[in-house]
DNA sequence: GGTGAAGTGTAACATTTGTTACAAGGGCGT
DNA sequence: ACGCCCTTGTAACAAATGTTACACTTCACC
């Protein structure tokens, strides 16, 4: 109830309308980490709400080459884009990283309430659009970038690099390709390092 | 206004239904070949209707790189993700690939229809979600597969490769590339040439 | 029949990234 | 102090893709 408040979708709901939306069927699932919560082809049927935790998804390829897609802490909708697709299927693994909570509701239930509450529809609308624009991204970093314009993004959006294995999985390279152009990048002066180790810009 | 009805997202509605949205602000443009429709970094602050021609998509690099993102024929929805966007900035140039016409509709007016007719709302929903299941298939297919079977699911989808320059544009890689990966292919015999010199499987 | 444009195949070479292997450092418990 | 695990740097080599260049066909057009 309180851990719903804290989405955007529904920030500006009163409790009655938060209420009125839990008379619909929903369930509340509790994980360990490690759990997976989505295996890629699941069909997406209800409204997923992660209220507790942090989950990765992934990417598997045929060949058995994987890329992380994104980590997603709570609060957040997963697999948003899948609800009202016709083809519902989730193109991704996702599993727990640490522990957490997921709140299931009603899809039908949900969509009701969206028609009746136009803020929460345009909150909705808003998450949906920013799915593409980070995926957008993710095509945009693949396909027109070449690796050190990637690990340039990804510095400045995340102001540093501490950990270069897990930087590597989240770009998709190999690690000890991630090194190298860290270790050009910081010849030429590019990136620089911390007192504590890690990489940053100038 | 049989223009709009061609649309999936109207096909339901009746003219009556229809008619009233076209009273709010809307306006119609006619494109020749070759004009831009969008530059990339163009706010997206109306619904976008492609109702006659086709455009194609690509997304630019800064370091010269560009890739073809779709072909889309009308009738289409033009940037459906962004037009509800915190951020709608498109992060496309679109332009026409033969003469076109597209349809400009107010935004609001366009909300405030979706919550008034709730199968439109759906069909919107089904788009956005198309979406996005299109560009996550476009990112699986830059991140984690080589181009060999990038080639395979193309022909597949499409049957033949009839144009190995557009291809490689719409596959992101070098036109020679293409040509030695379909080398190598029909050496394997894994695709074979049609009596008309396109490529199929078999 | 010639001419030029567009599309194609192909080869040689450069560049980028992946793969594998190994050495070095830091934290942590015994 | 020792051993162990995790992370990192680095080197040598392999594989994939980009780049450039050129020859060949086809087809429209003059």
């Amino acid at each position: 109830m309180e851990e719903l408040k804290s989405f955007p979708l529904f920030s500006a709901c009163t409790d009655e309308e938060l209420q009125e939306l839990l008379l619909s069927p929903h369930r509340r699932e509790e994980y360990q980490a490690g759990d997976l919560v989505i295996i890629a082809g699941d069909p997406c049927r209800s409204l997923m709400l992660l209220t507790e935790g942090t989950v990765e998804t992934r990417m598997g390829g045929d060949n058995g080459r994987e890329v992380v897609i994104e980590q997603i802490n709570a609060p957040k909708i997963l697999a948003p884009a899948f609800l009202f697709a016709e083809d519902n299927a989730i193109p991704v693994d996702a599993y727990m990283h640490t522990d957490g909570v997921v709140w299931y509701i009603n899809r039908e239930a949900f969509f009701n309430f969206m028609t009746m509450h136009p803020h929460v529809l345009r909150a909705f609308l808003q998450t949906l659009s920013a799915r593409s624009r980070f995926l957008s991204g993710k095509v945009k970093g693949f396909a027109v970038k070449g690796l050190r314009d990637r690990v340039l993004d990804h510095i400045r959006q995340h102001n540093t690099i501490t950990n270069v294995a897990k930087t590597a999985e989240l770009l998709g390279v190999a690690r000890p390709s991630l090194s190298r152009v860290l270790a050009e990048l910081q010849a030429e002066g590019v990136v620089g390092r911390t007192k504590e180790g890690g990489y940053v810009i100038g």
